[in-house]
DNA sequence: TGGAAACCTGAAGGATTATTCGTATTTTCA
DNA sequence: TGAAAATACGAATAATCCTTCAGGTTTCCA
């Protein structure tokens, strides 16, 4: 098996005047634009530094190497993506099986908006995939859908419950993969969404949602 | 978007000497071995060629780059899992959603076994992703799933069908990584499998599958 | 048997990249 | 204002890697 250096991830040193905060936001800024526009073969920290009209060795003052700052970018989407749905499922008023359509549509509507950064991250996923950041990032977005599950299966058994939201955010995960490949049109994105809320659907019927 | 440099990746020459074919088949050997013990990162046509006792020049007179090793090997790999499949879905004397709880067993199965190589292999994918060859073999494995859809939704049309077909794709092919991360117990992934052909079994029949 | 074709070798070229660190500049605040 | 702290700079380092090619070895076959 593949053993990662097991870089140390966590932020070097916080910056304590106005140009240092500026410049940690020109730095990721310049990082999304290389990522999305050269892919992650080419998301180099000197590219990213030239990219921000900055000094690579400023890029190291903040972020202690390459893997931080992709880890960064990643961290900044999946916040992103959580406080949008985290919105949705909490919105007490519609049923369940109303909101999960509703998250389904969201949710593939903003993986096709930035397809090319979202692609290109997971391509860079290697670099950061196995720090513990990492990890407890995906553990948080997971205790999210399990709270959705609670509700929307109250009567299934923990087990099943639990199946069931890894199965539907593995499916909702292979989505921007599936799209990478050929861009479609906003009607095609819009019926494949309904597809798979209706997937979802059936599914959680059939396991008892009344 | 990234611009990949688009590598040929067809093979360079034929071997006309039984010394040579065994040398494509010791350098294939060692370049799963090595991508599954050192990861798609470490993955380096001198490793390969040093793990396969030959010489890296030997390599590159039968693989114009690395990219089409990698790229056989992930052939290779799609050859083993699509005969598989098929071998199932062709069996017309169990009803459709029984094929598809097979499918889906025999399929998770196989995506455990060599977990490690399939996730290298998925890592290095930026390598190969864009070449013809690639498309091609992704649009020939589609092709089986329809085939099989339009047995089991007969009255659907077209496009149900192929989103329908395009939705378990995409789910099946999230397993791998979703697995990926934590591994688990024989027992959690035949749980897993059963809940997936729910899943989809329970979207069929709300799509009219009788 | 001898030459031609196929095959194998591996050192070296050429390119890229992550990261450091000595130095210069700017800001803070007493 | 002046010194200390914070910040910024970027050439240089050290490492890695893909690929080639000139020259040797083995196999084939007429």
């Amino acid at each position: 098996m593949a053993e990662r250096p097991s870089l140390s991830i966590s932020s070097r040193k916080q910056p304590k005047q106005a140009r240092a905060v500026e410049l940690i936001s020109a730095i990721l800024e310049a990082a999304v634009q290389v990522l999305a526009s050269e892919g992650a073969q080419r998301f180099t920290t000197t590219r990213v530094a030239e990219r921000a009209g900055v000094s690579v060795g400023s890029l190291y003052q903040y972020f202690p190497n390459k893997a931080a700052l992709l880890f960064r970018l990643q961290s900044d989407e999946w916040q992103q993506t959580t406080d949008l749905l985290c919105a949705i499922l909490q919105d007490v008023e519609k049923p369940p099986l109303e909101r999960i359509r509703i998250l389904v549509h969201a949710f593939i509507r903003s993986e096709c908006e930035e397809a090319g950064l979202r692609v290109a991250l997971n391509d860079a996923a290697p670099l950061y995939r196995d720090a513990p950041e990492t990890q407890e990032a995906r553990a948080m977005a997971d205790r999210t859908v399990e709270a959705f599950m609670r509700e929307a299966l109250p009567e299934a058994s923990d087990a099943v419950r639990d199946l069931a939201a890894d199965l539907i955010t593995a499916a909702l995960s292979s989505v921007g993969r599936d799209f990478s490949g050929s861009p479609r049109t906003d009607a095609e994105i819009e019926a494949y969404a309904d597809a798979m809320a209706d997937m979802f659907c059936a599914y959680l019927i059939s396991l008892g949602h009344r």
